[in-house]
DNA sequence: AATAAAATTTAGACAAATCTAAAAATATGT
DNA sequence: ACATATTTTTAGATTTGTCTAAATTTTATT
């Protein structure tokens, strides 16, 4: 049984961008970084860090970085799992769109209440991923990543399924929406331009051409 | 159109504070009464009353006291609004319990998202009393207060529909589901007490002892 | 390896929300 | 009406989270 501890939304916040910023390898995070990713001074990571060490969240050496400690990515498991499950329930129960969900869930994730979040889980049948495609850890904080790649990698008459994307703003979302390009569309690459590195596909007997802006931010399940 | 104001949290619970201390009459609440209410020091309550009279959410004359604007009214009742929203979304959706809903709407009723709290409203069915028979106000701020008396009120053989509690302790209401009595039911009153103004009931045709402490927490439709 | 550039931390300040202790204003009792 | 009690406000301090500007450490360059 792990103990909960309170953190205050500041912390919270702190907690969830380091790591975003982590991810996969295991290397430390800058305090510049942090404060490009949160939109602050480097020298309030500096403090906030001070805090943030005293209290086991995280590793932290002056001058060196930042790294989470194994409570603090359970920390930041924790409020992962709110945000994506928030969202599931905006797009599902309250026919929210995916371009809208983001900001609401930045709040929600922040009740404290277990027994919420535990009964939303349930209401939602314990979806595994968020409408982003996003995988949102089960409630002791394991976290499965999908096997997928971006659109760009896929070779010339390759096939794959559109599982996820990697920007989230409300202007690529809306891009997909118009042009109908949803999760779990089959996408199949007809052309690719060596110049501009814009890809010809087909979805739904549907042709487009797109950017490779647009390819490097869809990510896809390879189809044999 | 109302223009939307962004309070912080402890702005927020000062205005609802202020809103249930007022009730029906229009009279002047003292900064005691509001640290008592909030369980903080009156010299506390002085500090945000100024905040407040600057954003013209209340009238505050130093060492009179404290009362409403007609804005700080409009913004208790989304407040109000919200809060009692959402605890009809906790019993309905998330079969939470009438005593467990109070502490996590708390949490709710400030997220900010106009569209979020519109919804849930609809996905209820635009519900008019929370678990609790207090009248959920309208998106424009109107507020009807059911016509109801307490228990106590009622005459010997008198009749009556339970249509709310007054206490909202988890006590009382873990007391009331023990004793299965819930919103809705009818209630007879067989006889009273004059020493302990004790009552004996009838629901259901079940027959009840209940004291007048009791009797003084719930609120009772009268019938004919 | 010395110096310049970049990153990071420290020091000191500020706003929000709270507190304690003291001062001021209002209310009460005879 | 006057003294006393109560209520309310002020003054100054504290905590959290932030900032700017200066100082320090690390990294990069020649």
């Amino acid at each position: 049984m792990f103990k909960i501890f309170f953190l205050t939304r500041a912390e919270e916040n702190y907690i969830k961008t380091i790591f975003h910023l982590e991810g996969e390898d295991t290397h430390l995070i800058s305090t510049n970084a942090i404060a490009e990713e949160m939109d602050t001074k480097p020298s309030s990571v500096t403090d906030m860090a001070k805090k943030l060490a005293d209290k086991e969240l995280i590793h932290y050496v002056k001058y060196q970085g930042i790294s989470l400690t194994e409570k603090g990515r359970r920390t930041a498991l924790a409020i992962i799992r709110k945000h994506r499950l928030w969202e599931v329930f905006l797009v599902d129960k309250l026919d929210f769109s995916w371009d809208e969900v983001h900001e609401v869930a930045e709040q929600l994730e922040h009740i404290k209440s277990e027994k919420l979040i535990d009964k939303i889980d349930e209401l939602l049948e314990f979806p595994k991923y968020d409408p982003h495609g996003d995988p949102i850890p089960t409630k002791d904080g394991k976290f499965q990543e999908r096997d997928k790649i971006l659109l760009s990698e896929l070779p010339i008459s390759g096939k794959g399924v559109c599982v996820g994307v990697k920007d989230t703003s409300p202007s690529f979302l809306k891009f997909l929406d118009k042009n109908r390009i949803a999760l779990g569309h089959t996408i199949h690459v007809l052309d690719r331009e060596v110049f501009d590195e814009s890809m010809k596909i087909e979805i739904d007997d549907r042709q487009f051409h797109i950017s490779n802006q647009i390819a490097t931010n869809l990510y896809i399940k390879q189809l044999n």
